[in-house]
DNA sequence: CTGGTTGGTTTCCAAATGGATACTCAGTTT
DNA sequence: AAACTGAGTATCCATTTGGAAACCAACCAG
């Protein structure tokens, strides 16, 4: 027993829980996330509804997304073709979480920006001094 | 009123709560501000505890968080230097919604990495058939 | 005056990420 | 026969990120 289980500390880079947190710095998957939130959307919805991303760019994280278990593809066998993305359960299971950094985040923004106003102005001051 | 207050909606790719969630993809952000949860910590200690993370990287990580005012640095007049971090009230509180996220993440990584093996599995198989 | 200590900085480089643009595929309509 | 769908691919390129290695600055101990 090599690997032991030792209750999945974050701090080991190796810890799996980092693939969590990668996704959420992708910039574009968890945004996805939460618009399928609503139910099923098709690839030229999410497209839009995402503020026009590339189609390659927006693949890859469908696909990536897909792999991990967290939302399915469904094609329609039709012409033009039609597919459309939902949350998988687990995906679905992310929402709360997700819901919680996105509220924490509309909350302080402000303050973020204001303490990097006030940081870059102290720096700039201290540059003109010396 | 171009730049009307839309409730800050996360899906507009300006929308400030996007700095949040970059700092959470961030590789070693997130992981520093979670040490910080028990108290101050020097900087040789954080490059320790983090995994021997290179020094300018470290410095870049805190330099950002200290921007955003989730940390505050402190230098000790002292020779050798001692330096210190803490977190702000502001990176406080962004420790409960970090912790719901890990504690997400690890329920649920597991799944992940099976649904992973599942979909690379399948690519194969489907590359042997052709 | 040499070496050790801490907390960095500098330079250089490789890999990953994101995007612009053009193209494809398979039928369907005109 | 040409044009039009929607859902992607294929190429190419710019930027960003992360890291390795070496260096620096201040002071103290020997």
């Amino acid at each position: 027993m090599e690997t032991n289980q030792q209750a999945a500390n974050v701090l080991d880079p190796d810890c799996p829980s980092r693939v969590v947190f990668q996704r959420i710095g992708d910039k574009w998957a968890s945004l996805v996330i939460q618009v399928l939130a609503n139910g099923p959307v098709r690839f030229s919805e999410l497209r839009k509804m995402v503020h026009v991303v590339t189609p390659k760019v927006l693949t890859q994280t469908l696909r990536s997304l897909e792999r991990d278990g967290l939302i399915r593809r469904k094609v329609y066998a039709q012409v033009p073709p039609r597919v459309d993305y939902t949350l998988t359960d687990l995906g679905l299971s992310l929402l709360a979480p997700l819901s919680q950094l996105r509220e924490w985040a509309e909350n302080n923004v402000p303050a973020i920006i204001d303490a990097r106003d006030a940081y870059d102005e102290l720096r700039d001051s201290e540059l003109l001094e010396g």
